[in-house]
Formats: structure tokens, C-alpha cells, sequence
DNA sequence: AGGACGATTAACT
DNA sequence: GTTAATCGTCCTG
């Protein structure tokens, strides 16, 4: 089996809400140190649109924490938040316009034993926030300003196969509290019907909320 | 040097 | 529905 292609530069080179859209889908993966596959399919994602946008980070200007916003597109954008939580976004349009998109939940696919958490106790949710995502693909501050397209990368994307437009929905981007209008409510997230994706073999649970 | 706050989560009532 | 957890980052002084 040769390997699933993979998003070239161009495909980030382009409208955030086009990457948001397009995206969904497909694989998140990143290789462990022994090389084992840790992914699962994006199926939510939100878009983080430029200085005039007052939910982006890019709205209060450039600051060390933030500088990859402005970086050239395909790379990753994390930041730490809530004093214990890795938020993971990919850089988008073109170097120097501050854009990116937040992955915000995965559908489970390969390396699922490897993404429990210390913390268990019912039915474990492993992919379903972003804050989870990172836990689970062991995404800190080591990935902020990664190169996905590269060939060595460590975490990387694969294409999905399309889905039409009756699959995804759209709504407003979730935890902007103090966030003004228009800002706050502007449907800027996509999400994929997870019944659209293969099922995850031997964990039934796994599309539960 | 100190304080406010956050693109969240889990555990409560 | 509410709230504690927990600390890097940014701003003020």
C-alpha cells in the first residue's frame, strides 16, 4: 500500500474557510518515537481569520507567543491555555496575513491504545476537543512551528476522500466568552458527519460525544 | 513584581 | 446548569 497522499503547500495557501472546509476528513497523524501511528480523521475544525477577526489571537498583535500566526502557511500554530491545556492549529493563506485553523475533534483510527489518558473512569471521550486531541497525539510545545508538508515530518496530514456539502455543518466557534459581535457568533466552525468515516474497529464507544 | 485571564476539561449540584 | 484546576503569557507599575 503506498501512502495516503498527503496536503501539499498549497493546499494551506488559500482562504481559512476554504482549508477549515477542506480538512475535514482528513487523518491527523503523528508518529511516536518507535514510529507507531497515532491518528484519527478531523471532523471539526474552526476558523481563526486575521487581525480583524477579535477572536483570533492575531487581534491583540504580534507577540512571541503568537508569531507562528504569521508564518508561512502548512506549519503548526500551538499554544498553551487554562494553565494545562495544548490547543493545536495549522497555519493558513499566505506568510505575513495571520490565519489559522483550530483542530477541534477527531474521529479515532489507528494507535487508539496509545491515546488513553491517566484520568479514566467511564467511557473515555479520547479525541473529542482540542485540548484532548493533544493529549492524545502527544502534541506540545516541541510541534509549534512544524512543517506538516515535509516529508521527515513528525506530524503530518493525509487526504480524505471528498464529502458533499450535505455531510458538514457549520456554526459559531465554541469558548469566545468575551468575544464582541460579529465575532463571537459568526458560523466559522465545520463539522463532518462522523457516519461519513470508517468505523473504529474494537471501540465501539469511540464515536460517542 | 504582581495580577488578570484564557480558542478547555472534568467533576460537581 | 456551575466551578475548580493550573500556569504561561501579557500588561501594568
Amino acid at each position: 500500500m503506498p501512502a495516503p497522499p498527503r496536503p501539499s503547500r498549497a493546499f494551506f495557501t488559500r482562504r481559512t474557510l476554504v482549508v477549515a472546509r477542506a480538512l475535514l476528513g482528513c487523518r491527523l497523524v503523528h508518529s511516536d518515537r518507535d514510529g507507531t501511528r497515532v491518528s484519527g480523521w478531523i471532523i471539526e475544525t474552526e476558523a481563526y481569520i486575521g487581525p480583524e477577526d477579535e477572536g483570533c489571537h492575531a487581534h491583540s498583535g504580534y507577540t512571541q507567543r503568537n508569531a507562528n500566526l504569521w508564518g508561512p502557511p502548512g506549519h503548526a500554530y500551538v499554544y498553551f491555555t487554562y494553565g494545562m491545556h495544548w490547543m493545536f492549529n495549522i497555519v493558513t493563506e499566505r506568510a505575513g496575513f495571520p490565519a489559522a485553523v483550530l483542530i477541534r475533534a477527531l474521529l479515532p483510527s489507528e494507535g487508539v491504545e496509545r491515546m488513553r489518558r491517566r484520568r479514566g473512569g467511564g467511557r473515555p471521550d479520547l479525541t473529542g476537543g482540542p485540548a484532548k486531541i493533544c493529549q492524545a497525539l502527544r502534541i506540545d510545545r516541541r510541534l509549534n512551528g512544524a512543517d506538516l508538508c515535509l516529508p521527515s515530518a513528525e506530524i503530518w496530514l493525509e487526504r480524505g476522500r471528498p464529502f458533499p456539502p450535505s455531510t458538514v455543518t457549520t456554526g459559531p466557534r465554541v469558548g469566545l466568552n468575551n468575544v464582541p459581535e460579529p465575532w463571537k457568533t459568526i458560523p466559522w466552525r465545520f463539522r463532518l458527519d462522523p457516519r461519513e468515516l470508517p468505523a473504529p474497529r474494537g471501540i465501539p464507544w469511540a464515536r460517542d460525544p
